[in-house]
DNA sequence: TTCCTTAAGGTTTTT
DNA sequence: CCTTAAGGAA
């Protein structure tokens, strides 16, 4: 019982709890994370069966990580656990029992392009204005009402949302809802919704099952709780009903989800709903310093709802809050890189020990190209996912349709690519043909002959014949060989192999990756199945975080706050603190909306351990225009105890700094700082090129820098153009981009 | 049907 | 700024 040593008394409290519902409120940095897994743990050294413990989590990383640590605690039984996100436990359920509700086990799952595309091709099909029906206007809709558990039915039957899709002049978002519904269905798909709310039909309408779950599951945990939304807490609750074991953590202040149907008063209706409920506020904070808790007290202090608590800390007071103003985006870059390596030579830190965080993937690129400019070893996490690349979904939707030739949203994708003369029209066609007939899509393709011209017809059969073929195969083969099979014998490989472009280079190896990955799943003596329809069910509900990481390498995060969610860095710095940004423009029209976005920067500041800078910029490029900017309503909030609030004139080191480096490139002395003209000037300054560098010009397209002239009066380059040949520049005229 | 050029529009966040 | 959609010509 070592473990419980490392506890705090309400930690403790919380982990030996024993019976009947409880409900942690667990403040930012109090160990929440120890807590549940030290209680998993101590459940299984006491007795309690893993097979029967359901833990969920947000994030597949969350769930893998915590499984590991409990695995540390008491070995292998760990493995035993129902512990996962909750579409990926959900998943398994709806697989072996799905059949009840009209589901094969290997039901297709979409992920939020394909049912968007899903949508679209919907809309077109219906002939109504695509400018009014967006498919992120409709599919966000369709997914806010099966978060609330409304069917197609139920929504056109609702007067209010009737009402207020005729009030936004979209009148046929349930007719859209409702074919969108039929069609996943008959491609025997579900997107991500749907395995939330199909797992609550299937308990609805089966309750044999939903009792056999609930003899199942002895201890229903869940994390993050301020997340859920409403079906999945009705889920769990109906799922504890019975054994009324049903402990969950969760933070209302870091509550930063409900865009997505997270809703906070799932906190306040537990306690409602479990009337011998036990509280467990874990208040203490273990990882900043007292000026950071401080800090982030006085921000959070400014919303309204929320849940009374009072986190404090023990540590040391630190470093007060650094505010970091700049005159452009590349200026807050280069002021980051330079903190960053002055925090480094002083204190002794290395990479990892610092995080950058912003409110846009977009933001990231000043930051990154001054971190490459000053050598910075750097990662950038999120952005275009791995797994929702062209060239990756692709392949994928190949695999895909070789298993369930009623994929839809698959088979729009490979009809036509690579190029087989089968386009829109047709398929089209073939889709209006299957719907009208209520006949699959395959079927369709199979009757060609009678129901399609002889002209579509001819095209479609070597088709056919291919994934027949491929379908065999991977009835017969292994999933790698079977992808690979499929990969060269489609066309694919070649089609991406023939492209010798950067772009197209990378998109082969992507490609290749994919590949790889399949294979190390054949190769993994966990995965007992090895074919091709099991490695798809493994992987549709994966995101890039939990792709294997081989890099140990010391390297700078780069995410945005919403990534940086339960993560923790002895530095942070917060870029991009400016009205409109942060907080977004498009989250101020209300006051929920507006506390939300103060929840994230709440987020945002208690991710730091020892120092905290916030930069915010006068100026900064948005769609490619150059905008003025403001400091951050949330700045302000901050206790002004807490801040140092030097500006560029005060921070010498970092003006000399700034300065020296210019020095150093022979640039005139002017102040870049007052005249930021420069910018109108270039895209990049001019003393960031180099000789080497690939740079794209307005009119001359990509090429090269050849040499570099900074002696002569006009500072010049000879630049090699990939399309036109060589070109004498004068630099302060022509755009120079530079291209990574 | 495809390919090429031009126009528009979009940057929140994720399973 | 970028990417993707739409529209027009071969």
């Amino acid at each position: 019982m070592k473990y419980l040593d490392d506890l705090n008394p309400n930690q403790k409290k919380a982990v030996l709890h024993e019976k009947g519902p409880c409900l942690v409120i667990a403040g930012a940095g109090s160990g929440k994370t120890r807590v549940l897994t030290y209680r998993i743990a101590h459940l299984i050294k006491g007795g309690t069966d893993p097979f029967s413990i359901l833990a969920l989590t947000f994030t597949n990383k969350a769930a893998k990580e915590m499984k590991n640590r409990i695995e540390k605690i008491v070995g292998p039984d760990a493995r035993s656990l129902w512990m996962g996100t909750f579409h990926s436990i959900f998943a398994r359920i709806l697989r072996s029992e799905g059949y009840k509700i009209g589901y094969p086990p290997n039901f297709v799952i979409y992920d939020t392009q394909d049912s968007k595309s899903l949508v679209k091709s919907i809309v077109k099909e219906l002939n109504l204005d695509p400018k009014l029906y967006k498919e992120n206007f409709v599919f966000n809709r369709i997914s806010n009402a099966k978060n609330r558990l409304i069917s197609p039915i139920e929504y056109k039957n609702n007067p209010i949302l009737q009402e207020e899709d005729i009030a936004s002049l979209r009148p046929m978002i349930g007719n859209i809802y409702k074919i969108y519904s039929e069609r996943c269905f008959k491609s025997q798909a579900m997107d991500f919704d749907d395995l939330l709310y199909n797992t609550n039909f299937l308990f609805s309408e089966h309750i044999d099952i939903l009792n056999k779950y609930q003899q199942l599951f002895q201890h229903v945990l869940i994390d993050e709780f301020q997340d859920t939304n409403y079906c999945q807490y009705l889920i769990t609750k109906r799922l504890a009903a019975v054994s009324r074991n049903i402990f969950v953590v969760g933070d209302d202040a870091q509550s930063i989800y409900a865009f997505r149907g997270a809703e906070i008063r799932n906190i306040l209706k537990f306690e409602d709903d479990f009337d011998e409920l036990s509280i467990i506020k874990l208040e203490q904070n273990y990882r900043s310093t007292k000026n950071i808790v401080n800090a982030a007290n006085s921000v959070i202090d400014k919303n309204k709802s929320k849940i009374s608590k009072e986190v404090w800390t023990d540590n040391e007071d630190g470093e007060l809050i650094s505010i970091k103003k700049s005159f452009s985006d590349n200026e807050e870059g280069k002021i980051v890189s330079n903190l960053i390596f002055e925090e480094k030579n002083r204190n002794q830190l290395t990479n990892s020990n610092f995080a950058v965080l912003y409110r846009t993937n977009s933001q990231s690129r000043s930051i990154e190209e001054s971190l490459r400019r000053i050598g910075l070893k750097y990662k950038v996490f999120g952005g275009v996912s791995f797994y929702q690349r062209k060239e990756v979904k692709d392949l994928l939707a190949y695999l895909r349709f070789s298993i369930n030739q009623n994929d839809e949203q698959s088979f729009r994708r490979i009809i036509n690519y690579p190029r087989r003369g089968i386009g829109q029209t047709s398929v089209n066609k073939i889709v209006t043909i299957s719907n009208k007939e209520g006949i699959s899509l395959w079927e369709v393709l199979e009757r060609s002959s009678e129901l399609l011209g002889s002209r579509i017809n001819n095209l479609l059969l070597p088709f056919k014949d291919l994934i027949i073929s491929f379908s065999n195969f991977s009835k017969n083969n292994d999933a790698y060989s079977s992808a690979s099979h499929i990969a060269s014998n489609s066309g694919l490989l070649k089609d991406l192999w023939d492209d010798r472009s950067i772009e197209g280079i990378s998109r082969f190896e992507n490609v290749q990756e994919l590949l790889n990955s399949i294979k190390e799943f054949v190769d993994n003596d966990e995965n007992k199945e090895k074919k091709l329809e099991y490695f798809l069910q493994e992987i549709s509900l994966m995101t890039d975080q939990d792709k294997e990481e081989e890099e140990s390498d010391e390297f700078i995060s780069l995410m945005t706050i919403h990534m940086a969610k339960g993560l923790e860095f002895p530095v942070v710095f917060v870029v991009g603190v400016e009205e409109d940004l942060f907080p977004s423009q498009m989250m101020i029209s209300s006051r929920e909306d507006l506390e939300e976005e103060r929840r994230l920067f709440y987020v945002a500041i208690t991710r730091a351990m020892k120092k905290l800078y916030l930069t915010y910029s006068s100026t900064r490029y948005r769609y490619g225009m150059l905008k003025d900017c403001e400091k951050s309503r949330f700045i302000k909030e901050i206790s002004p105890a807490y801040l140092d609030t030097e500006t560029f004139n005060t921070n010498r080191s970092l003006v000399s700094n700034v300065l020296k480096e210019k020095k150093r490139n022979l640039s005139p002395l002017k102040n870049v700082f007052k005249k930021n003209s420069n910018h109108k000037i270039s895209s990049n300054d001019i003393n960031e090129l180099n000789e080497g560098m690939n740079v794209r010009h307005q009119i001359f397209g990509v090429g090269t820098i050849k040499k570099i002239d900074l002696h002569s009066n006009q500072k010049k380059a000879i630049v090699n153009f990939k399309n036109v040949g060589e070109k004498t520049l004068l630099l302060n005229f022509a755009k120079l981009k530079v291209i990574k």
